[in-house]
RNA sequence: ACGGCAAGCGAGCUCAUCGCCUCGCAAUAGCGAGGAGGAAAGUCCGGGCAGCAUAGAGUACCGUACUUCUUAACUAGAAGUCUUUUUGUGAAAAAAGGAGAAAGUGCAACAGAAAAUAUACCGUCCUGAGGUUUUGGGAUAAGGGUGAAAAGGUGAGGUAAGAGCUCACCGGUUUUAAUGUGAAUUAAAACGCAUUGUAAACCUUACGUGCUGAAAGGUCAAAUAGGUCUUGCUUUUAAGAGUUACUCGCUCGUGCAAGAUGGGUGGACCGUUGGAUCCCAAGAGUGAUUUUGGGACUAGAUAAAUGAUGAGACAGUGCUGAGAUUCAUCUCUGCAUGGUACAAAACCCGGCUUAUUUGCUUGCUAUUUUA
RNA sequence: GGUUCCGUGGCCGAGUGGCUAGGCAGAGGUCUGCAAAACCUUUUACGGCGGUUCGAAUCCGUCCGGAACCU
């Protein structure tokens, strides 16, 4: 699946490529790298997967109190995610991602759009300093 | 026609592209079906279900409190009853409350003479001394003043002045009778009737209540330490442990050996969605509700699924123009805006509370006009 | 998901129905050659709403905000 995906651009963002493993989530908060950019942080840790990328995204509830402004702020990362999943480079070995959104306004569509084009762009994948 | 009050209903639709979750067919390509609420919320109550505990009795804690009924159950609901308050011209409606204060204890600040076994500051009246405004004794509780609250109210008689002291009316308490399943209502008689308020203060009476919550609990491969249970032998007699708040009462009790059982794992699966379910019809009942018959299956995720983009129709709103008219408004055309409020299931139900926009329907009713 | 607790001036905190203590901070003054310290004076409060009561920070209900625990 991971080679035919790759090689065309596809749209789908199921189960398999969400991190969904509670151990790999205590891992990830641990170990991982953060960075911030304006509305949102992002987690990184580098480790060797077969399905190449799991990304997690969230909404605290400390700044987002109703459970329909949390759905819809994820609803619309997700949105932009699944479309734009090629922006973000593909390491040989894998990783673990969180997406986090940690402003305390609610985004529009647009904003999520601009900001997070340029953070993809911007993802020290591909450098090995990481770590 | 336009207002007011109350109750109820609905909450977006269609198409295309790309996607999410579950199920079925299939076999990992794909196809088909289904996919948030009236409050899913708050967690304020009550149950189902599950596990643990449990010889028994009593007490405490906690909850409830007008009556009758409904329900699986309830701080819920229905119908009634009494009191208080509020709104309204009206029709009427809404809200709150209801065992016991004469079982007992406590509290009632300040003010006031006195704050609960009544009392006497200013007063009123009688009287002694004194002699022209002072004082002693007695009677009284009508008036003043204080306060949230002052010991039945009004009027007449009566008196030295007064007073339920006596009488009439009103109020109150008790008893009896009638009606009602009952709360209670009505009527009569008696009692001259000091004994306030607070039980969302302690408390008394009656009734009820075991504890913990699905992160409960169960199943699954391999290996074994400790624990637990059973059996056998042995030690000890009083500290302790258990009986999930306490007391009485009851039970166990130390070590060794054998046998059985089997912890943990952020894992997987079950629990997990067919249920006190929903809809319709007929019957019973004032009603909540219930009986019978027929039909329907309607989310099941687990860092947690319904979205994004584009187009269309139809409500609504604003502006312009035209027409009608009871001059308030209505209808039509065009343009712009445009799905908006409160808000997301997490084992499942019944209620309560809170949040909330717009439209529609029904009932009652004020005002105006016409017949 | 469940359970429990807490909201008192700018901050910390006492308060068993009857005028909301106290400390720190702020402002003004006294003292000093000027400051500090000390002393005096003063400003600002019971989370919101409703109820019980003559009277509520306190008692009851509800809403809002916050914290902790089970895991």
């Amino acid at each position: 699946m991971s080679v035919s995906a790759l090689s065309k651009p596809s749209y789908t963002f199921s189960k398999s490529e969400r991190l969904h493993s509670k151990r790999k989530i205590e891992e990830l908060f641990k170990k991982g790298s953060s960075f911030n950019f304006k509305f949102f942080r992002v987690i990184l840790l580098l480790q060797p997967l077969a399905l190449g990328k799991e990304v997690l995204i969230s909404v605290p509830k400390k700044r987002h109190k109703l459970a329909v402004d949390r759905n819809r702020i994820k609803r619309l990362i997700r949105e932009f995610y699944r479309q734009n999943k090629q922006l973000v480079a593909s390491p040989s070995n894998g990783y673990l991602m969180a997406i986090l959104y940690i402003s305390p306004q609610m985004p529009t569509y647009e904003e999520v759009v601009t900001q997070l084009t340029v953070l993809f762009n911007r993802l020290p994948i591909d450098k090995a300093s990481i770590i």
